[in-house]
DNA sequence: GACATTATTGAATATATAGTCAATAATTAT
DNA sequence: ATAATTATTGACTATATATTCAATAATGTC
């Protein structure tokens, strides 16, 4: 009843996303979009009406594809502690690792918290749903008596989070791998035994 | 023998720095310069040359106040874990403070560190200072017996510094004082006894 | 095959943005 | 005073950027 669409919306989003998370909304012009998705004008504007929607929708298919990366990586392993020092070793090897561009949600949080409270709230959901996840992780490891019944999952996950964040600030800063080691040793090492 | 300057550069220096601390690179316009500033292009372009010539004097002017401030902190009190400890608290009060915008080292390491080779080896250029100062206090700190001899100082003061940056992008998100604390107190209690 | 509907194309447009410049003004030296 | 030098002013410019739109194309329905 009417001619169909050429493009994927799902690969379209994601090639937009891999431009905004490399240089950010600022630093990111439509242009770029265009050669990116390889949609014209028109069609990128038909789909999702403009840069600012395009992406806020490109971040919540980040947030979304991280949600459930860390969801697996917590629970790759029967051990909760071993699921969690895997995740850590995940971010680290990402961290040394030239071509990576960190965090989206991070990179997004500092760009742009300040300007714009919808962004800020929906980064904000991101984060705090991985934050929830590694506690739910970590009263898991306290159940199995993994980590000592006198600490608190929700802080130690906040401790967690925060440092891994640090990790992904590190990142920008060509960091030599032993560094990298270190940091995320001692931030396994946190979790026990 | 010729006109004086009629603005101060190190005061056009901090407003610009201001400016482009609270909006980054990208997020700056020359007009958002002008009107901070209060030169008119023409005295803003004879001054530094360009928008990237701007920043940079303004990141440097940044890096360099940022080093005596964490420099005076690390030296507030004769005992060295007990200044790092005032160090880190003064990182949270200013997370949890609404209109502070992070470290802008940290913030210019995300947005341009991937862009720029210059930029980026200029921000890394503070924060490894700032980890060495940091590092150095931490041998000060063994060397009187406030942290065991087991501890790397250098490792140590990586460790610290990857954390007070991931508290930078927390600060990001509007988080309660409850988290800022609990982080804080956890990375407080990781120098103690 | 004509029609209705939606997609695609890419040139065109309006605005924003970084940067320039000629005229003018303030100073010092002679 | 006059000249020499540098600073200030703000209108102007060239380009970049986000967005629009009229023409065209592809589908399903009658």
């Amino acid at each position: 009843m009417a001619r169909p669409k050429e493009y994927d919306r799902e690969t379209v989003l994601s090639e937009a996303m891999n431009v905004f998370w490399a240089t950010g909304y600022f630093g990111t012009n439509m242009n770029q979009l265009i050669k990116a998705t390889r949609l014209n004008p028109g069609s990128l504007y038909g789909a999702f009406g403009s840069k600012d929607a395009l992406f806020f929708a490109a971040l919540d298919h980040y947030g979304k594809m991280s949600i459930e990366s860390v969801q697996s990586m917590l629970y790759c392993h029967d051990s909760p502690v071993e699921s969690i020092r895997a995740w850590i070793r995940m971010v680290a090897s990402e961290v040394t690792d030239k071509d990576n561009h960190g965090c989206f949600l991070v990179n997004t949080a500092i760009e742009l918290s300040g300007r714009s409270h919808e962004i800020q709230e929906r980064v904000n959901t991101y984060l705090e749903e991985i934050g929830r996840m590694l506690a739910t992780r970590l009263e898991d490891a306290r159940g199995v008596g993994e980590i000592s019944n006198d600490k608190d999952p929700e802080a130690v996950a906040s401790f967690i989070l925060c440092t891994i964040w640090g990790l992904r600030v590190l990142g920008e800063t060509s960091p030599s791998e032993a560094k990298v080691v270190a940091i995320s040793n001692q931030l396994i090492a946190l979790l026990g035994k």
